[in-house]
DNA sequence: ATATCGCGGTTCTAATATAGAGACAAAGAG
DNA sequence: CTCTTTGTCTCTATATTAGAACCGCGATAT
């Protein structure tokens, strides 16, 4: 049982994202379909407590400075900088492509420290960024050391297709996790998104289960050969076992469920 | 008019600090003397948003997620990185000290950029720290250039004294403001934390109104002699009009009520 | 100049969601 | 083993919220 004030709220707040970042009342109210009074009420309790802020002369809404605050605490709970981030940045170094670690929340995986490429042309993503795990290197690595219950779990609640290459069909998403598993990495170009490859071998807590991935992207053009592909998952591999001890030895502070 | 329901929820979100991260569903509801099934249904609401995750095997519940989300876009919109913060980092490395961007939020000064002193001893924050506008130089420097009314306002709710030097007399304070007012910054030792000294200049947004302040801070054991301070605020301002000039430009977009 | 529209904000009341006490099983402590 | 404490769930009186209608304002159109 859940509180269904509190839960429209926070609804309402995922409308402010990185594509939408600013919200007149009754516009969101359009948008949602809800009336405009309720939207105007929690908006304004949000803004109450710092969590959004009006501008004076728009009257529009947007994203406040407490956020900083819990953002940046979760970051220091993280604590990857310090001995993770350097890994993934020798790594990054290494073979000249971006480097991200994704963590496994619910149903998504969420970005949570990145090492850029110095390449001009480089894969770029945004710490906190969210993905459906059954999109991309990073997300399928995830998503294949799941229970299977888990896995048709995700898949039951649809499956959209961001480009040509995102697989939509649940028994080919199964072979192609089991296959994932099996080899203990998984490789994508294009799904997601265009002219992009990936990747991604997992990591897991003391007790074996999956809690996030390390994964390599660029741009399709520079994909590895067939033949060169093995020494670069065994170079990915190696530093996923450098944080895997880090994570064993910290026995790591995130769960997932 | 505000929604009760999302207040309660969101005073008790405050409450997972960095000093206490992590709470139990009866332990929390004690501290705020509430019953144990609100909490509950408050935080599990939470955590079917990502806002909160349990620990499996404490029950014990933490920020999550979703905050890392939020709150990168909170920093992708001040957007200090590019511009801003060279220039606090090319003053931390001429004055040797850290050096530090506090925004104006209601009635605190929240730190949203540093430039950290190469020194082994330095003065070191979070971004996303919260203090209240009465204490140390940099909020201080922000609540002499409120209106009176406002600096009242903030009197009024009660002044803490965090060390003793906090001024907690409401008449000392308003002399003391505008001592910073006319002075056009402030120097403050010990207020905000024992031992620490800072230098404070204030920023104003296109309608001259205030809108955040540039502080440098360090060990009061090498705070500036009488004699050489005011060459050092002239450095600091030097800098703050660099940014003054950002902000102009890209009319800065954070609001102070 | 006047009318119209859409905006954020407010008020009202029926109807619904919530508060809070209490019960429960499970786990832990003594 | 018993006693305590934990998170979770159920119940009902009641406080809170939803949603329509309304308001005054400012921009735009007529």
């Amino acid at each position: 049982m859940t509180l269904k004030t509190l839960d429209n709220s926070l609804e309402v707040l995922k409308y402010f994202s990185k594509q939408t970042p600013t919200w007149g009342v009754r516009e969101l109210a359009k948008e949602m379909n809800i009336s405009h009074s309720i939207i105007y009420r929690i908006l304004s309790t949000f803004e109450n407590h710092g969590f959004l802020i009006q501008n004076p002369e728009t009257k529009k809404y947007e994203l406040g400075l407490r956020f900083l605050e819990f953002g940046q605490m979760v970051k220091e709970k993280l604590n990857l900088s310090d001995f993770v981030l350097p890994i993934m940045k020798k790594l990054s170094e290494e073979i000249k492509e971006s480097v991200f670690l994704t963590w496994l929340d619910g149903t998504d995986g969420v970005t949570v420290e990145i090492a850029e490429s110095s390449q001009t042309i480089k894969f770029s993503v945004s710490i906190g960024t969210r993905t459906p795990l059954y999109i991309g290197a990073s997300c399928k690595t995830i998503m294949a050391f799941l229970p299977e219950n888990r896995q048709v779990d995700i898949m039951s609640k649809g499956m959209e297709k961001f480009t040509p290459e995102t697989i939509t069909d649940p028994d080919e998403m199964l072979l192609d996790l089991e296959k994932i598993r099996n080899q203990g990495w998984c490789f994508t170009t294009g799904e997601y998104s265009h002219s992009v490859f990936g990747i991604g071998v997992p990591l897991f807590n003391s007790k074996g289960e999956i809690i996030a991935s390390l994964t390599l992207a660029g741009p399709v053009y520079r994909k590895p050969t067939a033949e060169k592909l093995p020494e670069i998952v065994k170079i990915i591999q190696y530093a996923a076992m450098s944080i895997q001890r880090y994570f064993d030895q910290y026995s790591f502070k995130l769960y997932n469920d």
